[in-house]
DNA sequence: AAGCAAAGTTAGCCTTGGCTAAATCCTGTC
DNA sequence: GACAGGATTTAGCCAAGGCTAACTTTGCTT
């Protein structure tokens, strides 16, 4: 049970830093995405409601996806993402997908499958993906 | 790909973020009772340099650690824990053992394993946890 | 025993991501 | 075409968790 290298073990953590930064955009953007294929637009209230906060907490975080190019900016109108915000929303979709089939295959009962993948999703890298991906009952 | 219940899905991401306020916490009582075990003693510039962060960080951090009842307040002296410090640590290192070894079993590299568990570990129910543990290659 | 360097703390700042309350905009109904 | 009510934004607050710079304490070395 030695202690890692302090500059590895930093490295580690500081990877987990980064994909709490990331996230929430990945998820406002994915959550924008699929309500605009299954209900023709995203309203705030929406977002409010599906994320468990108050819509000006909504409208506090659409001020930085806008900010950072990823929602366009048309106030009062519903929500539409810029090409980079399509981008990061597919890439997010198919990996949220990725994990939540493998979860299934492990054996997870639905719900929790989609519970924990919701915040599992964010701390995977590219190897790990792969072996989901490849994981067969 | 039908949209979840809005209340089921916003209880999915409150989850995530009641994980998001514990973890550094966990990460910080089992990284102190490492230390203890394998160097006697934990120091503040110890946890600032495997955590890339700075001293003062760690000193916040720590303050809240104090005021939660999990670190002894003992200005200047080595770091250590309460009961209730080394019980969480306890659980944190267990849990994060499992997810290790699950990943290693499951065909991810050991520098990965040990990247991505750092993350995964605070984003998963009981029922994953048993199902990783049970997972045998 | 003094002095200096390292360790630790404190002060003051920032961003993220929460909140409530108040203002503003939009829309359907009459 | 007014206007009420719902949707959205704005203002102002807070805590967590980062930072730098300055200060204090400790402890080693001579
Ligand atoms: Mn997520
Ligand atoms: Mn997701
Ligand atoms: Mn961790
Ligand atoms: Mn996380």
């Amino acid at each position: 049970m030695a202690l890692p290298d302090p500059g590895e073990q930093a490295r580690r953590f500081i990877k987990v830093r980064e994909a709490h930064r990331s996230e929430v955009q990945q998820d406002y953007v994915e959550l924008i995405a699929d309500l605009v294929a299954e209900q023709g637009e995203a309203r705030v209230t929406d977002l409010a409601e599906r994320f468990g906060v108050t819509t000006a907490t909504v409208a506090n975080t659409l001020a930085r996806l806008k900010r950072d190019g990823l929602v366009e900016d048309r106030p009062y109108r519903s929500l539409s993402l810029t090409a980079a915000g399509v981008a990061m929303a597919d890439a997010s979709r198919r990996r949220h997908d990725i994990v939540i089939g493998f979860l299934l295959r492990l054996g997870v009962s639905p719900a929790v499958a989609e519970l924990d993948a919701e915040g599992l999703e964010h701390h995977l890298s590219a190897e790990t993906l792969r072996a989901m991906e490849a994981f067969r009952g």
